[in-house]
RNA sequence: GCCGGGGUGGCCGAGAGGUCAAGGCGUCGGGCUGCAGACCCGAUAUUUCCCGGGUUCGAGUCCCGGCCCCGGCUCCA
C-alpha cells in the first residue's frame, strides 16, 4: 500500500487519487533569469522519481511544471544587463530544458505564464466579483487574506503576526494581504486588464495554471520546502477561495533543500552550481543517480565525495548489466531448475519485494537503492557464476524494471539481451585476437589494445583466458 | 523569537518497541595468479545510535529535560 507524507497533515497517508488509476502532478518550475542550478536538479528529478514510479505502479500520470518567463528577478536582470527580457526568459529557458533532458527528467506540460495572461485575468475577476480580492487605487489587485480562514495551515502559521508579506502595505487593507494583479511600473513590460495596465502577481500563476491542465482538483503539488510559505500558503489561498473545495490539492510534497558544506546555495555565498557546470565534471547520468537514490524529504549535502560514489555505483549498476548481457548470448532456454537456481531466482524476487517496499513507503529511494544493489550483487556473485537461461533473462528483466525508475541505465538497456551489434563482434574480434597475443605472451601489445579501448570507452577485465568487457563513459 | 527539519560507523545514509543497527562509498586482508582493472570472499558502529533521566520483560525507535546543526519567516527549487 503506497504510502504519502502530507506536509498538509504533516503525516503519512494511504495514497488515493482523485480519480481512479490517475495522478495529476503540479511542480513548481523555475523563474528563468539565471542557470539552472544543482538545487534545482534536486527538486526535478526527485518529482521526476516519484512519477516514474506511480507509472510502473500502473497509474496513468500527467506531469505538468511550469516555467515562469516573468518576474521581478527576469525585469531586473534584463535592466542590469541592458538587454530585453525576453532574451533573458529564452536563455535560460533553453538552458533549464536542456538540463532537464540530460537528466533524462521527462515533463508531460511546461505551462509558461506569459502564455496564459487571459486566464489570470479571468482567475483574478472572478476572485474580485466573489469578494476574495480587491482592487486597490494603483490598478493592483491584491488577495483577501481574511477572506479565507484556513489560512496558515499549511505553514503552521496559525498567528496573524506570522504573515506579512510584501510591499505597498498603505494601499492594502491588512500587510498579509498578498498581489494577484501588480500595476505597471515604468519601464516594466506590462498587459492590459480590466484593472488596468501590468503583470500577474507571483502565486497567482500556479493556481490558474494547474486548474487549466489538471482541473479543480489535483493529486500532488509539489516543491522545495522553501516554498512552503508563503507561495503554497498563497495559491493554496487563491484556489480553495475561488473553488469553494477542499482539499484543493490531495498531497502537498516538499522537497529537502540542498545544501554545499552544511550551507544554503546562495548568490551572496558564491556558492551556487550551475548545472552546466557540474556536467563538465560529472556526467548528468552520475548526478541523476545520486539525486534519484536520496529519499525526497532529506536535506541533501552537496560533495565532491558523494558524487564520486554515486560514479561508482552507476560503473558497477552498467558492469552488471553489461555482464548479464554478454551472458545472455552464451545461455539457452532449458526445462527444469535446481534448487540452487530456485534459491537464487527466491532471492532475486526478495529484491524486487523489497524495492516495491521501499518505494511504496513514503517513495524510499534510497531503500529501493539497497534492493537494486542487492539484485547486482547477486549477478556478480551467483548468476555469473553459474549462467543458466531463466536467471540471466530475469534479472535484466528486473533491471529494466528498476530502471524505469531510475533512469541512469536506458543505453545499457537499450537492446534485447539477443541482440548482436556489429560493435558487439567487432569488439569480441578484437578481445580474441589480444587472447592470442596473450597466449603468446606478448603483454606489450596486449595492454597497448587494453589501454587504446579504455581511452575509447572500452574496458577489458581479464578472468584466466577469458576476457569481458563493458562500455564506460566519462 | 515563531514555524519546520535533523543529530546513526572515516564518509553518505536506512531503520513505524523485539530481527546480536539495511545498503553504498572508502579503507585493510585474501582470491582470481603476466600486470592492471572489474569482480568474488573476509574484516571494518559493542562503556552501539548527541547528553541525562524515565516508561517497558525489552528502546536507536516512545515520554521528559538539555545541547548542537540546518531551512523558512516579502516572490529562492
Amino acid at each position: 500500500m503506497l504510502r504519502v507524507y502530507n506536509t498538509l497533515s504533516r503525516s503519512l497517508e494511504v495514497f488515493e487519487p482523485v480519480e481512479e488509476g490517475r495522478v495529476s502532478i503540479y511542480v513548481c518550475g523555475p523563474t528563468v533569469y539565471d542557470y539552472s542550478h544543482v538545487g534545482h536538479a534536486r527538486t526535478y528529478v526527485a518529482f521526476d522519481v516519484i512519477k516514474r514510479y506511480l507509472r510502473l505502479r500502473g497509474y496513468d500520470v500527467v506531469h505538468v511544471q511550469n516555467i515562469t518567463d516573468i518576474d521581478d528577478k527576469i525585469i531586473n536582470r534584463a535592466r542590469d544587463e541592458g538587454r530585453d527580457w525576453r532574451e533573458i526568459v529564452d536563455e535560460y529557458t533553453k538552458d533549464y530544458l536542456e538540463a532537464l533532458q540530460k537528466l533524462r527528467v521527462l515533463v508531460d506540460v511546461h505551462p509558461r505564464v506569459t502564455e496564459h495572461i487571459s486566464e489570470i485575468i479571468d482567475f483574478v475577476q472572478k476572485l474580485i466579483d466573489s469578494g476574495h480580492a480587491y482592487v486597490a487605487p494603483s490598478g493592483s489587485v491584491y488577495f483577501d487574506v481574511d477572506t479565507y480562514p484556513d489560512y496558515g495551515r499549511l505553514s503552521g502559521r496559525l498567528d496573524k503576526k506570522m504573515w506579512s508579506q510584501e510591499e505597498f502595505a498603505s494601499e492594502k487593507k491588512n500587510p498579509y494581504d498578498f498581489a494577484l494583479w501588480k500595476a505597471r511600473k515604468p519601464g516594466e513590460p506590462y498587459w492590459d486588464s480590466p484593472w488596468g495596465p501590468g503583470r500577474p502577481g507571483w502565486h497567482i500563476e500556479c493556481s490558474v495554471m494547474s486548474s487549466k491542465y489538471l482541473g479543480r482538483r489535483f493529486d500532488i503539488h509539489g516543491g522545495g520546502t522553501d516554498l512552503i510559505f508563503p507561495h503554497h500558503e498563497n495559491e493554496r489561498a487563491q484556489s480553495e477561495a475561488l473553488f469553494g473545495e477542499k482539499p484543493w490539492v490531495k498531497y502537498w510534497m516538499h522537497t529537502g533543500m540542498l545544501q554545499v558544506r552544511g550551507e544554503k546555495m546562495s548568490k551572496s555565498l558564491k556558492n551556487i552550481v550551475p548545472l552546466r557546470d557540474l556536467f563538465r565534471s560529472y556526467d548528468p547520468l552520475v548526478v541523476r543517480l545520486w539525486l534519484a537514490t536520496a529519499h525526497y524529504r532529506t536535506v541533501l549535502q552537496f560533495s565532491d565525495e558523494v558524487l564520486e560514489q554515486a560514479k561508482s555505483n552507476l560503473q558497477r549498476l552498467r558492469g552488471a548489466v553489461q555482464l548479464l548481457k554478454n551472458l545472455a548470448k552464451e545461455v539457452e532456454p532449458e526445462g527444469r531448475l535446481s534448487d540452487w537456481e530456485l534459491g537464487v531466482f527466491r532471492e532475486m524476487l526478495d529484491a524486487r519485494r523489497e524495492f516495491y517496499a521501499s518505494m511504496d513507503d513514503d517513495f524510499n529511494a534510497s531503500g529501493a537503492f539497497a534492493a537494486v544493489m542487492k539484485l547486482t550483487g547477486l549477478v556478480y556473485s551467483q548468476v555469473s557464476a553459474k549462467p543458466t537461461y531463466l536467471l540471466v533473462l530475469r534479472a535484466l528483466r528486473l533491471f529494466e524494471e528498476f530502471n524505469r525508475v531510475l533512469g541512469v541505465l536506458d543505453e545499457d538497456l537499450a537492446l534485447g539481451a539477443a541482440e548482436v551489434l556489429p560493435v558487439d563482434e567487432l569488439l569480441d574480434l578484437i578481445v580474441e585476437v589480444r587472447a592470442k597475443l596473450r597466449e603468446q605472451k606478448n603483454y606489450e601489445l596486449a595492454d597497448y589494445i587494453r589501454s587504446k579501448l579504455s581511452s575509447l570507452g572500452v574496458q577489458l577485465m581479464d578472468q584466466g583466458e577469458k576476457t569481458r568487457w563493458i562500455l564506460t563513459r566519462a
